[in-house]
DNA sequence: TTGTACGCGTTATCAC
DNA sequence: GTGATAACGCGTACAA
């Protein structure tokens, strides 16, 4: 009897709403009708300002949140977004991740992550999963769909997807210049005498990895290097695999100076090749990768990089479904990869 | 006219499906009533064999998909599950994301994550919104939120919890053996022959850091060794504050031969700064960390660490959490922290 | 065994 | 402006 206005809440625990109050409920507390409520919860139509104050105070005095639910079944929206990102556990898409929730999460969008393992049947099922649980919009990252079928896609509901050039109505792509971010790491090598410059390149399947390729390929040709196809290892974008392309690239005899690989982890397998072959880095050979990872500037050296903020993408592809959602062209500017020169490389001694 | 079974997919795109097959459209084609086709998914009910082929049939041809938003709103329960991790680019919680994921989606559940961002006050927003979103379940992968808090929650619906001891109804607690993980990671060091032992722990905020500091504490007991303040170095589980970390101890001109670091980000933070004081690793100063990330094997040297499977706890999580859906009283094991030996510890030369 | 009818919590479409 | 009323897609008592 403290509290008059309180007496609902004898019964109750200490964190409130914990019994499910609903939009009725208010409606009942305020003395209107439910769609009155909801209509102001929306927005949707103009109230009078003295139920409107009732039921904002029915709303505070209940603690009512309304449910997702239920909104999803008679709005047709959920106000989830699915987000299909290729595996939980990766460093560069984990920050991409992080981007994006912290856009939606605020707006009362939950982003739903699946994720697709880097391949194009389990991705396939992940938008099922997703359009079956009726998420407003879609974010893909990079993955392995088709771009026919990602178009496809984008007839039923609007879809962001990152890492490629690509444009279709209720679709938009950003693209990252991963041919100039790799053509970038090449001129750093080369502008610092590196001539015998090995390259050890992704996952073929990728997309990414082929342009990087191409990037460190004009590098070359715009210094008048020639390209030696014995320079370049494959990798598959794991530490594993650059630590076994630098052991090809020593058994195979053939001179380097310098190595740019296609991404930081593999990076930083292949530094541990060379120290395994007493080579040091920078001193016996200059080392860069690509994405700059929050823990290449810890790794030992520090390892100079290519940095495209998956942060920055990840929010950005958020903003740009948003504004997609409703309704809007988007306008958007995907920010350039940058050189992020450490102490991995080192000028050629003459 | 290929195939006569496949006549309506005629004028249907590719990815069948596309328009929205509801149950009362199967039970039309396969002339029953709702009720039937639902008791077929669910098993609610038997059903005559004629029947349920009819069903089958017209699912199969319709590509009929259950609505979970539907279902949810329908039957008190959504299929999903809520997932309240810290950041979503943490590389050890990244594994145990992954493996909640691989445990659920074969069931049908969906997880919905979240990120506390190691915030009690974020966390409890994360859970309110996994409640609006009316999961099943929640799995809360260690947080700040009190046992107090954690045990009102299990009220409402079944939780599991990382990294604590506790029990309750509804809850279920995956404690690791933090402690004995860091006697074991101290006890290595000592069994080399090391006496001057450094020690970088963690948040203090943090439980974990707590125990892993008591482990150590242990060890050196154990060992006889007399412990002393100064020779430990605060962090904050992140690579920085390792390079700070040993920063102050060199600063401190307090003699040690080894370093165990409460977690590897820490250690590769001190194995930069070690670097950065023209100290190798091992030959100088022996190092070792824990978590066992999958990046600790080709740090340069490969770290010492304790191995915690991050991925194993996901899944076990996973596990546990059905179980407490499906109203059995859980039974689990969690596997014991274990050492992993590797280069970046030697015995101390005499 | 099978079908009917209602409820889940909200939004949208009407009339008023 | 505001309030009934009908969906939304499915589960489930209840009746048959």
């Amino acid at each position: 009897m403290k509290n008059p206005s309180a007496k609902r809440s004898t019964k109750e625990p200490v964190t409130a709403q914990s019994a499910t109050v609903t939009l009725d409920m208010v409606a009942r507390e305020a003395g209107v009708s439910p769609a009155t409520v909801s209509r102001i919860m929306n927005g949707t139509a103009v109230v009078s300002a003295a139920r409107k104050e009732a039921v904002d105070a029915a709303i505070a005095k209940l603690g009512f949140v309304p449910n997702p639910v239920a909104r999803g079944l008679a709005g047709g929206r959920t106000f989830s977004i699915g987000v299909v990102t290729q595996t939980l556990d990766s460093p560069f898409y984990g920050s991409a991740l992080r981007g994006i929730e912290e856009k939606l999460l605020p707006l009362g969008y939950s982003p739903l992550f699946v994720s697709g393992q880097w391949n194009a049947e389990v991705e396939a099922k992940c938008m099922d999963v997703l359009r079956s649980r009726r998420v407003d919009g879609i974010i893909v990252l990079t993955g392995r769909l088709t771009d026919k079928a990602l178009k496809n896609y984008a007839k039923t509901m609007p879809i962001v997807v990152t890492g490629r050039k690509l444009s279709a109505p209720g679709l938009a792509a950003l693209y990252c210049d991963n041919v100039e971010g790799a053509r970038l790491a090449t001129q750093h090598l080369i502008g610092l005498g590196h001539r015998q410059i090995a390259f050890i390149s992704g996952d073929p399947q990728h997309p990414d990895a082929a342009e990087r390729f191409q990037g460190y390929r004009k590098a070359l040709e715009e210094a008048r290097i020639k390209f030696d196809p014995a320079l370049v290892a494959e990798g598959g974008f794991y530490e594993a695999s650059g630590l076994q392309a630098v052991g090809d690239l020593l058994a195979s005899r053939k001179r380097f100076t310098a190595i740019f690989a296609a991404n930081d982890q593999m990076a930083v397998g292949a530094a541990l090749g060379l120290s395994r072959h007493s080579l040091r880095v920078p001193e016996d050979v200059s080392l860069i990768g690509y994405d700059d990872l929050l823990s290449s500037l810890y790794s030992n050296p520090p390892l100079s990089s290519v940095h495209q903020s998956a942060y920055e993408l990840g929010q950005l592809a958020a903003d740009v479904l948003l504004q997609l959602l409703s309704g809007e062209k988007p306008v958007f500017q995907v920010p350039a990869p940058r050189l992020v020169p450490r102490e991995s490389c080192r000028r050629l001694a003459v």
